[in-house]
DNA sequence: GTGAAAGCGCTAACAG
DNA sequence: CTGTTAGCGCTTTCAC
């Protein structure tokens, strides 16, 4: 068979081996009617035997409509280690989702920018049809916005105080840190320690919201030298844990790193002299219903960040499939619950990845 | 600003609005030279402001030149759960080696086709410019070769008997077994068992080969009950353990399953009644050096995976940049190292996940 | 230093 | 049921 010098068959070269019109291998390519069946069939061997798939960047220029749904991560993995659980619960939900064969694109370490990871710019190349953006979005953060404007669906998992309506499918952090203090609170503590996650990120100022709401109520004054931002990096949150708790008047802990690492909470209190559940009441924060995170917590909270995240997910395949026309706005409220003591408690699916 | 209706500008809207060509545009968007200094920073202000991003179907296809980088796994995740940890070893390896700002792009979810998982899609539709393949190859695997008759450079992480040509960065496995084997014959074992990882792909045939390669040399008989294929789930793996341990006669045990799981292999073994390191000499496989998978293993076989590969992803980015033109082929050798008993050993970083 | 025109591979509109 | 034609947005000749 002759074979283009480019070495890739066009429709135009099929088309001209089997004698009919590239138009006709077009139907064919796109299961359209209008194509007798016998040339079907043949048409369609040809393209079997040779391997013929179409140029992807052709197609998407020709119809107005990119069939890639990308999955852009907020910043690189050093800075949000989006943990492999996440990813693959998003593999699976956009595959449950997405039912027409997409590409399902993940672009995971976007350039800095004018001091911005540019997470945009693949629904800026118009290489994506729809995007989730993974990890949580910074305070102030512009590049969302972009997304936004451009028109092209898509869903973050957060929402954004500077830009109120960002598509969005995520949980209420500041209610959780309000519910977390209050249970605090209501146990009789009022020197209570923060272990805070995501500094300079949205869910961590609403951590520092809910939780000055809740003392606030109380009339407690604020003391900033109890609210501690955490990292990704365990040895460095043992030595957090620690530092805090070296203050003996601290008798209950909101450890909301939002990395569900419970021996680092464990070997920090340890070394402060603690013990948790005898002269601290801890409350710790899971992605995971029911899970033990540390079982001499006094009670977890529940974020169910992928239970808000799969409701997204359906609606922004309704944007991309055209059942709807508009951003939307996802909020589950997270649940506090006395720990489990039972031994029959799952382990949590960590959100983030904590390193060793 | 006059928009174009259809929402988005292209460098024609830009050409008109600015009085300038489009060619011009265009010379600005790829710092190309012969456009005058203040030609091009009024250009380049406009496309600022407008946040203007060239079409990436439509330079595609004009140039002919992918600037996607991509990796495909060979399996979707639940087959094949590529860890989280070798997602960002290779982000951070292709970030290192691809400096010119390339997209990198992650297809983690091949769709069957035909009885195969055809991650060649990226390949095959000119989205990815290059390919890096992740996770084993199935014994008689055709897609790969698509891929390789694609013309686009690429690397696969594993060899193919099937096809002996492909373009790769892996490591020996059959030399892995073999002298994992000869270690526990040379310690005076005959009867070995082996916990093998991936049955059904190429690295599991590498492991029956030089398992038996050893036990043939000693002239010792070989018995299929001895070997026993395991999963990526860790239940099972405790189960497949103890049962095969069952067989009191068995005094060495070669643990391939590529888990890198040790507890599951401590749980198989003393449900089993067996104690590793003293009624059982295991081998213990993993993909980091001097890592403590099992303190009580009699020696470890490093399996210098993610080594070769970075070796192959620079030829990869040679072959990108046209700074070479061929496939490749790199094969790091396993090494055996007893043991190291002092307490200052690194757990390993897992290569793939398990659950739970 | 700049612009007009052709064409990459595909699909939509329209004609037969 | 099938073919012709135009054009998506960009880069590349080539001419000025």
């Amino acid at each position: 068979m002759a074979q283009k010098t480019s070495g890739r068959y066009t429709i135009h070269d099929i088309a001209h081996e089997l004698g009919v019109s590239a138009r006709t291998v077009s139907r064919v390519l796109n299961n359209q009617a209008g194509v007798g069946k016998s040339t079907r069939a043949r048409v369609q061997e040809f393209i079997r035997a040779v391997n013929f798939h179409p140029h992807s960047g052709a197609r998407s220029l020709r119809r107005q409509r990119l069939d890639c749904i990308g999955v852009a991560v907020t910043a690189p993995p050093n800075l949000i280690p989006v943990s492999n659980d996440v990813l693959t619960w998003l593999f699976f939900e956009l595959n449950r989702i997405f039912k027409a064969g997409e590409f399902i694109g993940f672009d995971m370490n976007p350039p800095l920018r004018d001091g911005h990871y540019d997470y945009a710019r693949g629904v800026n190349e118009q290489r994506f049809g729809a995007c989730v953006v993974a990890g949580p979005l910074r305070v102030n953060d512009p590049i969302v916005q972009r997304i936004h404007e451009a028109g092209c669906p898509y869903m973050a998992m957060g929402r954004l105080d500077s830009f109120p309506d960002v598509s969005c499918a995520t949980v209420d952090y500041e209610e959780a840190a309000y519910i977390s203090t209050k249970f605090l609170i209501d146990k009789g503590h009022t020197r209570i320690g923060m272990l805070k996650g995501l500094e300079g990120y949205q869910p961590g100022v609403e951590r520092d919201r809910g939780y000055q709401r809740a003392l606030e109520e109380a009339g407690i004054p604020f003391d900033e030298a109890l609210v501690r931002p955490t990292t990704f990096d365990s040895d460095n949150n043992v030595r957090i844990t620690h530092r805090l708790l070296h203050d003996r008047d601290i008798t209950g802990l909101v450890e909301c790193s939002g990395t569900e690492d419970g021996s680092s909470i464990r070997e920090g209190a340890r070394r402060a002299g603690r013990m948790p559940g005898e002269n601290l009441d801890i409350v710790e924060w899971t992605y995971t219903y029911k899970a033990s995170v540390v079982s001499e917590a006094a009670a977890h909270v529940w974020l169910p960040l992928r239970e808000a995240g799969s409701e997204g997910l359906e609606l922004l395949a309704d944007w991309f499939y055209e059942r709807r026309t508009d951003p939307f706005q996802v909020l589950y409220r997270p649940i506090l619950y006395e720990t489990p003591h039972n031994g029959d408690v799952e382990p949590p699916r960590p959100v983030f990845s904590v390193n060793p």
